[in-house]
DNA sequence: TTATAAATTTAGACAAGTCTAAATTTTATG
DNA sequence: CATAAAATTTAGACTTGTCTAAATTTATAA
């Protein structure tokens, strides 16, 4: 199997290749917090058990075989916080950093089994798909409130910040998970948007609209 | 904190300190399969930070800190295999691997809230006492079941052997946690005995009466 | 009570995963 | 398109936790 670094990267590296089809190492520097030098003696490590397709400067991406580990490891890591949140009645901004011990607890019967127990909950508390089994799962169809008009409605399912400030805000503002939202207002200055949401309106910036994902 | 290996020595440690004073190296090294020149390394590192007491040739003991530690491990383990059993429905011979890894989530908010979750359990599913979140607990009054007479009875509330092979033996014979048992013969050749459970006879050996536990 | 066996420790090495500093390759710019 | 800047890799080192082999200490037994 994989020791805990090399699940970490592929998990990594999995989550950057939903934005660029190759990442870069400097990419993956940054995202886990360690130097390049130490990135790219891993990257050939993953390479020789070809869990990665790697060229030297020219980044890298996954095998089957690596994606495969990644989002095992990512279902893993959804339905333990949806355990968190729905059992142990941890909030949505808590549960990141204890979830990214757990989903390294090795037994899939394990996992299989607490899926079962849950229900099998298709979404995790902050609206990510959770993988099936097969490692299956629809990534639904979600843009950021920034992009629709005044008028449009939408309904909050994802956002994509998941640090814990931006999720108190919005949790402090009543965006949560499931919440139907109108656009009422757009400022043409600074972009910044006001909501119609369960009779209240809510003005949010620019930057919220942004990281504040819905489905139409 | 404590890395990994540091608590699974700590642990050790305690488990051995139950039955003798001062545990030796060796005892350690046979007990977590790691050469007893490797665990005297460790065992510095461990005395260095004050965990445990050592002299060279003399064996350890943990101290208070040490053995807070080792404690609060039990606790997360003998927790997660309840949750294990009674949430996901696992048998009491499969859990013991995966409360190997569990036990060394970090978070003591997560496992404060396990446990008030499972209704704050008293004893895991092997009847071991579950340490509270202050490390209290009570061991209560065990013998094997080898100890008592004819037409002594007893309910059973340990094992000794934690091994699967004697769990599942264990299982099939229905010589589970919490059924009255009543001995009717023993036999003086092989110490084996006939035990009466819930109106039928069971025929067990010296061995097995020897990892039995019960309560009077 | 001394020789021998057993237990323990020391010495030196290794793998994993990280680091810094220097070298190399790619990319971007004047 | 040549060269400076940025990105990446190589080289060499460090820490943790392990190992084997050899040395040392303690325990045992004739």
């Amino acid at each position: 199997m994989s020791t805990l670094a090399e699940e970490n990267y592929l998990k990594c590296i999995y989550h950057l290749s939903l934005n660029s089809e190759n990442v870069s190492t400097n990419q993956i520097s940054a995202s886990i917090n360690t130097r390049a030098a130490s990135v790219t003696d891993m990257l050939k490590k993953l390479a020789d058990k070809e869990l990665i397709n790697y060229t030297r400067y020219q980044g890298v991406s996954l095998t089957p075989a690596g994606e495969k580990i990644a989002v095992h490891i990512i279902r893993k890591h959804r339905l333990w916080e949806y355990f968190l949140v729905e059992k142990l009645d941890f909030k949505w901004d808590e549960v990141h950093e204890m979830a990214e011990e757990m989903e390294h607890i090795s037994s899939m019967e394990l996992v299989d089994r607490l899926d079962k127990f849950m229900g099998y909950p298709k979404y995790d508390p902050h609206g990510d798909p959770i993988p099936d089994s097969n490692g299956q799962f629809k990534k639904h169809d979600l843009q950021p409130v920034s992009t629709i008009g005044v008028n449009d409605t939408g309904v909050i399912s994802g956002v994509r910040d998941h640090s814990p400030g931006f999720l108190q805000y919005l949790e402090k503002q009543q965006l949560t998970i499931g919440k139907k939202i109108t656009v009422t207002e757009i400022n043409t200055y600074d972009h910044s948007m006001v909501l119609e949401i369960e009779d209240s309106e809510i003005h949010i910036s620019r930057e919220v609209a942004n990281n504040l994902l819905i489905t139409l």
